[in-house]
DNA sequence: AAACACCTTTGAGTGCACTCGAAGGCAAGA
DNA sequence: TCTTGCCTTCGAGTGCACTCAAAGGTGTTT
């Protein structure tokens, strides 16, 4: 027992976010603090895991609001896992259609530097234009 | 010769931009127009296609002042080629870096979904934290 | 004549997620 | 005692890319 305790100012460090954007997550009921007898916060090994995960959840695209609504499930209980993990797969879900799109638009960012190198090594004529070229892979 | 022209209206329900955001990007120096002798845009295929590969390239994150960059490269002549090349390259990169930190994120997101799915079938024991579990993936 | 589609400049509003500062206060350590 | 680090509320500012409206104009079509 006794686990570690972190005040504000060392757990920023820690987790790589500024202790105004800890509030400001506090505020938005995305994290919850404990509170010494002086008020003051502190934080323990476990939130910086719950910190760790919804900074998973933030970079595949889920919104504060998002966040906060899987927050409260979270604190209504098991019964509403079915729900979380709709929410959770929906949010994988969307991130790998932006995925696929980002890939196809890079597939496009692709041709054109090649299509470049190719003018640049004469390999692909002075005359034929980006749009000519693509439209040999479209077959 | 005698190619369709089309006047913002149109233009607009084609690429899919509103005329607001088609004025913007002219404003910001991402396209240009032609006018007829009453001052009022026309476009072309041309711009159509135009439109379509700053779509792309907006699609792979680039910003519009990235954009700008580029196009006043563009008008520049061939000699920006090079220039050009590692703008799109440098786009290219960044866009993957983040397709890789995405599917990093996914990966612990559909674990997390595992996890739900193996408490709900009992096949993950009550007492197992998510934290355990994802451990077990990092050996 | 009225409606419509376009033109201009200018400036304000939106959404998201911070980011910061002011003002005033408490508690522990040097 | 002074500094440091924390606390609160509140409100303003930032960056990006739009998005829209006002106000006043031109030219074409019905």
């Amino acid at each position: 027992m006794g686990e570690k305790q972190y005040r504000i100012g060392e757990f920023s460090k820690l987790v790589g976010l500024s202790a105004y954007t800890l509030r400001y997550y506090e505020d938005q009921g995305l994290i919850l603090s404990q509170r010494d007898e002086n008020g003051v916060r502190y934080y323990t090994a476990e939130d910086i895991r719950w910190i760790g995960f919804i900074l998973h959840l933030k970079g595949t695209g889920m919104r504060l609001n998002e966040l906060k609504r899987y927050v409260q499930l979270r604190a209504q209980g098991d019964d509403t896992i079915a729900e979380r993990r709709a929410m959770l797969q929906k949010v994988k879900d969307d991130a790998e259609a932006d995925i696929a799109e980002l890939q196809m638009h890079l597939k496009v960012l692709g041709r054109k530097i090649d299509w470049y190198d190719g003018k640049t090594n004469h390999t692909i004529p002075d005359t034929e234009s980006f749009h000519d070229y693509l439209q040999k892979f479209n077959k």
